[in-house]
DNA sequence: AATGAATGAGATTTCATTCAT
DNA sequence: CATGAATGAAATCTCATTCAT
């Protein structure tokens, strides 16, 4: 009845020691996951295999997500917030519209960023996983809409500052930068690195901007 | 292309009639397959529903295609080799390759073949489907190559005749462009239509050619 | 297209055929799960066992019965339909209320009958089922209260034709009655069969009609 | 029955405190365990569950009880004993067995001690747990056959004494009063209470003892 | 003693594929 | 040819029980 009162630290400690080590376990299972994930799809992703890497039971899974799907939920949601986050700090510097998407540009095809915002845009586009959470849950979650929210303050900043054309409908400049963001999808259509992701956010960021045609025959 | 045309009457009346059931009776299936695949996805795609829907036996459908991945593939083939037609068609023409893209551009656009076109390219990029035609066949079929290479002959023609930048590499160019024809992966993201197809062409091809800066700002 | 038009009989031979094949796998399915039911209980009765029982797989069983809970509802559906109908019967005749309501009594100590009513007897007062059902149906259905009616409306008429106490609520006599249509629940309390199944009902009879109390000591 | 009361102070003061607030633990286990299994059967009910309830560790649930099974043989020894007991008591009262009888119905038709027969005769009729005593025990214990006998005594005790019906053999007068007991397995049929527990044995006691004939029928 | 994370056997359910009719 | 019943592998999820801390 007298427990835990006189060294609030000591059981604080312990508790925050556990809730670390439960943490861990927690994002150790969500790093496999991604993994098996973005190499075999949602369906095709078993508890077992993730399991099965991180060298813990079945059972163990679910102790720290109650199903598949909230793993890929918990997933989906740590990127989108890793992805929300850095697009809103871009947001709030004072660059031109054009340096803020390219810096979203950078972060997205950079080492295991990359990675991520791989899967999350996959996840993002997959018809199951989809049809999945809007009958489990009831949507997307709001971090989706949040997102394209925040570009779409940056979009309409160039557009009002008169950096962007403003003749283009935003949906459509929004739509077509997202696009951009995985263009890794088409990878194995086509193969192997051949371009760093620094010069990869120069051309893509070139062609977003300025266009493919040559500068000579700009009219 | 020259098949079954000088062929002696009866035997071959019969069978070319029974051959022309048959393929009615394929196309059904496809059709059903295409609808059920671009509602559910791969996984969430039943025999059992493709043959409801088409009003036959579960078992009719194995007399046409042998899995259900070879469904797919049957599929895929049929979108790839009809776009790779128009693609081939349209890079015959005299037109720039600005005008040729965009015809390309509005035919994925436009109605019952946007449909299409969406399904091709939501099945070039999943990973279920990938891993599965790997794993039982050993590839994903010369029509993906085929059509990267037609493109990337549009493209390079284009910067022969000092059309296009020649700053950027061809390999980026075909990406960025790939990925502009199936836009439609993020409206869950943004909502019903705004933009009519038509307006859409003209939109992603000021984009992709002009980029998206004002043209006044343009140095 | 013109099919089964000159020869509906044959058609309909077929299809009740294959309708009769269908009606007896379900039959026996029931049949089994019937036992398995009634040794294990619920939860303890695994559908590999019933399939195994039949010497189907587990599959089949699902071919019938989409699911664990739905077979339990066709098995109490069946036995409770069958024990209403025998109640409806005997509830018009013309005979006394002590003669109907013994005529149910027997009905439920007889034979295979009586293992059925067992069983039936067993689900109803199941917690796990009834729980099971309430979740995923809406409730136990209605033959249940159907039954209770056609007993209650026998003590009523009882009652008003001055046979029975009328002091008593029905109710009451209502669910003692019911108690006593089950006395085996309590077979293992007390051991093997000492009573043949008539001499059962004279006694229970005797006990609910005129009570246990010697006939010289009534006051 | 003598136990622990002569002890040496210190040591055993100690030990029987220790002593005494591990049978406090036991008992709010068993109390918790069963609320669940009451509301929820034997397997739907969880150590989880009980635990919460408690607002312990699971793990210390097995600390005072071996297994699942061993905390329901408790729980069932529990009221057994103390129906035994109170059975015992009534038994060597001078009364006549209609009134040791219906002493037996009240004090299970009342208030808490109701829900413990409740379930207590749940747990006797229930195949599940009885097929798992057999399994890993063997048998339900003696107090079942102990209970058995002391209400065989007093029935056999009426009939000696000319009180009751010497021609119903006792077995089925054994039978048919347990099964007066849990008349309330039958309350989802019939609904909310409209009897109080006093009225309820004045009619049960009735119709047990003098039947439900109308008093001017019986011959 | 108490905890609760970890385990893993086992249950339900789905569905591609086969094959006798 | 067409059918659809049957199969059984495989996946998700649960929970009694154990055990290191």
């Amino acid at each position: 009845m007298v427990q835990n009162q006189v060294e609030p630290a000591a059981t604080t400690a312990r508790s925050s020691l556990k809730e670390r080590q439960r943490q861990e376990r927690a994002d150790l299972i969500l790093q496999m996951a991604e993994a098996v994930l973005s190499e075999k799809g949602y369906h095709d992703t078993t508890i077992d295999e993730i399991a099965a890497r991180v060298g813990i039971a079945k059972g163990t899974v679910y102790l720290h997500f109650p199903s598949k799907i909230d793993l890929v939920v918990a997933l989906f949601d740590r990127d989108a917030n890793s992805f929300l986050e850095f697009a809103q700090q871009v947001a709030q510097t004072g660059d031109s519209a054009r340096v803020k998407l390219e810096h979203i540009l950078r972060h997205t095809y950079e080492g295991m960023r990359g990675k991520r915002t791989q899967l999350f845009m996959a996840l993002l586009s997959s018809t199951s996983v989809r049809n999945e959470l809007i009958e489990k849950r009831g949507g997307m979650g709001e971090q989706v809409t949040s997102l394209a929210r925040v570009i779409e303050a940056i979009l309409e900043a160039g557009k009002a500052a008169g950096q962007l054309d403003a003749t283009i409908p935003t949906p459509v400049l929004l739509r077509t930068f997202l696009g951009l963001l995985s263009p890794r999808s088409f990878e194995p259509l086509i193969g192997g690195e051949q371009v760093s992701p620094e010069e990869l956010v120069r051309y893509v960021g070139r062609i977003y901007f300025q266009g493919i045609l040559s500068p000579t025959s700009q009219s």
